[in-house]
DNA sequence: AGACTGTATATCAGAATTGATATAAGTCCA
DNA sequence: TGGACTTATATCAATTCTGATATACAGTCT
């Protein structure tokens, strides 16, 4: 069990900006499991490329995006959509199959 | 196993629009599973819907969006972005988990 | 220190997605 | 047949996302 404090600071590392306690509270359930499966994307995505001992600039090739697009994906950061992190997964050969 | 024809009409139906055979077969096998994932969510979505007993004008309203929307989802419609279609089942208490 | 490699951050114009609206089409029943 | 209800299609302005570029930061080596 992790507490809502460390839950909150988790999350604005990552760059999720959370103004106040209040509104991090306001963030419905379904909302939270949207940002935490876009987290677990994201460093899906880093370690295949590390694994892949590829580069973000040659993953990004790859990708036909650029270097700095990879380190947002690697991020999880908002302005980064859950389908370019899927297309991304997929490209590198994992296939994410969606379980209830 | 399906015959690449067969599944070629599915994929049209859906409205994903695919001029030739040569295009067809273009379609990579990253780009096949990202299809299949959204056809799959779009057809989770309008179950789930159904056993929930809402009509799409409902659902749009408990989704904060509009009634032709939800029908574009429901198709997997290729303007829908994953995200959406995600957002909605989440909505819906649908917990997807990604497994391998 | 300086050069080099890899990653992170900021900005922005063009492209894609969004909710909304209008309207058509399908379904059921009196 | 016609109305009530539900779903489908077309269009569009506003928002969001995307790739690209410039540049900063971090680590390693000589």
């Amino acid at each position: 069990m992790i507490g809502k404090t460390e839950k909150r600071k988790k999350l604005e590392k990552a760059g999720w900006r959370i103004g106040s306690a209040a509104d991090f509270l306001a963030l419905t359930p379904a909302e939270e499991r949207y940002v935490e499966m876009k987290l677990a994307l994201a460093h899906r995505l880093s370690e295949t490329r590390r694994r892949h001992r590829l580069t973000q600039e040659k993953l990004a090739t790859v990708l036909k995006t650029s270097q700095p697009r990879v380190a947002m994906m690697e991020k999880g950061d908002p302005s980064v959509s859950l389908d370019l992190l899927v297309r991304a997964l997929l490209a590198l050969g994992v296939t994410p199959r969606l379980t209830n």
